[in-house]
RNA sequence: GGCCCCGUCGUCUAGCCUGGUCCAGGACACCACCCUUUCACGGUGGUGACAUGGGUUCGAAUCCCAUCGGGGUCACCA
């Protein structure tokens, strides 16, 4: 097949071949979307679009035990986030009421394998009186123990066929014996043969004869396996082109074996490099349990979690939120009490721990709406518990191989205040990812539209129109990728950047309300203020939780700032009280300032440095920076004392001074 | 271990099919300098790779072979 011309015109390209490109993406439910099956389902979407075919989402849900619609519901939801839409599939409605799927193909049986088991039957009834599968009723303990004993002799291990199987042959006692309720499972008879996989990735891959064993295509619960229930779906479907990670590859035989046996076409197939971590290990949900072990020990060493420890998380979580309580004793006061009432009342059952009570009994002259905050606060604190207070807790710290409750993890962090990596689409939407620029990072994994910009540089952003139009199976590349999650943060960088401050935002204001409320709700505060703080945080931002932390003064209470001693000493104290000295006097011209804008600031300060004779502004720049912010780095000052006001500035300042 | 796949800067990659224009280009990261009131942004420059060994050829990152290295897979999971 010759590689098609990139149309001019933006007209899709469609291929000569009477039947339009069906590609699909199969996840399994039973956990949420991987980043790496994002790409698979990116380069599924591109490649039907480019051929002006059809993508479609099937569910692979017959793993009765694991599967959940809830989790379809997440990988789907994700999916969809990305920008990559199915034409056929569930029918799903999105946050902002978008219907995917609207106009799917009515396919017989539906989407969701679990519901389609009588077609799987009927074709398997096929292969077993064609003398192509049959039943087989060795118990699963029979063969693990013959298996392990083959891995203790260093022989490879091989389902061996029962002598009564002939290959061809109808099979009518082992069938009758199934039909009687018999436990069993069905194997297909694997043909002695050559078999080629034509990859439009890798080549040819050819393998020998005899190199396949009879795999189970039924379960003994009477669902198919993936295997079986691939085979006939992907001709059942229509499925034209299968993209796929290159772990597939040696299934790939199997696959066509049984696309022979029953008479069905092969798919073209291309098998795509894998990505990994860049230590070389998989990306798995284990990394984050690693990551979040080790915060743990490196703040509070290896105990398991006293009442000081708590104390501490619980402090993070404070912190973070920067309530207007009078000081901060007082806030942790709230904390210290929270936790021995805990103590005492519960007796350690968490069923008993309520939060709202507490907040109630404990602190009642708390402000109306810091209520609501702590009642949270306590609430993670108690999943915190729930995750922490068992004996496994420290185990789980001493014992690498021990992994912890992925929801506690996420509690753990949470309270640590950590990024754990991210590793399924969910946790880089939550640490502030856009999805365009995910998409973007994805495709090049593994892909590269091999252009040149004017420049002579090469092409590496771009958006999904692009995709769609100039995604190639022939470019995709066969070398395994590791994930570099810092050159994601500088592509999610430049594409926040490239935002207008009204669409960066838009962006920011959801998500903080989504993933952030408690900041979100301060940074709305801000009303007419909030451009400046959007025009001055965009260029600082990698995510747009990034944003959160560049803006951590202005989330802080005037009467909270907890003030850096080293920046104290260097910026107000060094020099007889240089700093101070200035301060003091540089209030005053604030006090007077009007408009309390950006520029006039600016202006204020240039005034001051030269009537002082200042070889530069820093002298009373840091002085002011440190009184508002309690740390000597914040956005540019004029900006800085803007989006705080002249209320908050000059508190901050007066605070300052007759504290330090 | 059997079978299969892969091997260009630390990382993602262009170049390989159609050998010379490649003492190998770009991006991220890193380093230096510039800008600068801090942190960023931005600008300029720099360090840095054809896994190794044999062939073939006038000539190889590009073709062939071997070695080494990495990975995948060997489930009643997908």
């Amino acid at each position: 097949m010759a590689r098609p011309a990139t149309s001019s015109d933006g007209v899709p390209f469609r291929p000569m071949s009477t039947s339009p490109v069906i590609t699909r993406f199969a996840p399994s439910p039973t956990g949420h979307l991987h980043i790496g099956g994002a790409r698979t389902a990116l380069f599924c979407w591109a490649f039907a679009r480019r051929t002006g075919g059809r993508f479609m989402l099937r569910i692979e849900d017959t793993d009765a035990a694991r599967s959940s619609d809830e989790s379809a519901r997440g990988i789907m939801e994700d999916l969809a986030w990305l920008g990559i839409e199915w034409d056929d599939g569930p029918r799903f409605t999105t946050a902002d009421g978008r219907v995917i799927a609207a106009n799917a193909r009515p396919i017989d049986g539906g989407y969701f394998q679990a519901r389609r088991v009588p077609i799987y039957n009927r074709e398997l009834e096929r292969l077993v009186r064609t003398g192509r599968a049959y039943p087989a009723f060795e118990g699963a303990e029979e063969l693990e123990a013959k298996r392990k004993a083959a891995v203790a002799a260093k022989v490879t291990y091989r389902y061996e066929r029962p002598a009564d199987v002939k290959p061809g042959e109808f099979n009518a006692a082992r069938w009758e014996r199934a039909c009687k309720g018999e436990p069993h499972v069905v194997r297909f008879v694997a043909p002695f043969e050559e078999i080629v996989v034509h990859d439009r990735v890798l080549g040819d891959v050819t393998n020998a004869p005899g190199e396949l064993d009879d795999i189970v295509i039924r379960k003994a619960d009477g669902f198919p396996t993936y295997h079986f229930a691939v085979v006939v779906d992907d001709e059942a479907m229509g499925v034209t082109h299968v993209l796929r990670a290159q772990e597939h590859l040696a299934n790939t035989p199997r696959h066509v074996a049984m696309q022979k046996a029953l008479g069905y076409r092969t798919p073209v197939y291309g098998h795509m490099p894998l990505i990994f971590n860049m230590d070389g290990t998989k990306m798995g949900k284990r990394d984050r349990d690693k990551a979040a072990k080790k915060f743990y020990r490196e703040r509070l060493g290896d105990s398991p979690p006293n009442p000081d420890a708590m104390a501490y998380l619980m402090e993070q979580w404070v912190n973070k939120s920067n309530l207007a309580e009078p000081t901060k004793h007082a806030r942790m006061s709230i904390v210290g009490q929270a936790i021995s009432y805990f103590a005492y009342e519960s007796r350690n059952d968490l069923r008993k721990f309520k939060p709202a009570e507490i907040v109630a009994q404990v602190w009642p002259s708390l402000a109306q709406g810091s209520k609501p905050v702590y009642e949270s606060h306590l609430r993670k604190f108690q999943k915190l518990l729930e995750g922490t207070s068992s004996g496994k807790f420290a185990q789980w710290l001493r014992d690498a191989s021990l992994q912890l409750d992925p929801e506690h993890v996420d509690c753990l962090a949470d309270a640590l205040d950590v990024i754990l990596p991210e590793v399924e689409v969910s946790h880089f939407r939550a640490n502030g990812y856009s999805p365009e620029a995910i998409c973007n990072f994805l495709a090049l994994l593994g892909w590269n539209p091999g252009i040149k910009t004017s420049d002579g540089k090469d092409l590496e952003k771009f958006n999904m129109k692009f995709l769609a139009e100039n995604f190639s199976i022939e470019r995709i590349g066969k070398t395994n990728a590791k994930f570099d999650r810092v050159k994601l943060a500088s592509f999610n960088g430049d594409y926040l950047a490239s935002l207008s401050d009204a669409e960066y935002a838009a962006r920011l204001t959801a998500w903080l309300n989504e993933f952030e409320p408690e900041a979100g709700a301060k940074i709305a505060a801000l009303g007419a203020r909030l451009p400046i703080l959007v025009a001055v945080t965009k260029p600082r931002a990698k995510t747009l939780r990034d944003t959160l932390r560049a803006a951590g003064f202005v989330l802080r209470a005037d009467d909270s700032t907890d003030f850096d001693a080293a920046a104290v000493e260097k910026n107000l104290k060094a020099n007889d009280g240089q700093g101070l000295a200035l301060l003091r006097e540089f209030r005053e011209r604030l006090a007077a300032c009007e408009p309390f804008d950006p520029a006039a600031l600016h202006a204020l300060m240039d005034a001051f440095v030269k009537e002082k004779a200042l070889a530069n502004p820093g002298p009373i720049a840091q002085a002011v920076r440190v009184a508002v912010a309690g740390v000597p780095v914040t956005p540019g000052i004029g900006e800085t004392l803007a989006i705080l006001g002249k209320e908050s500035t000059l508190a901050r300042i007066d605070r300052c001074m007759s504290v330090v």
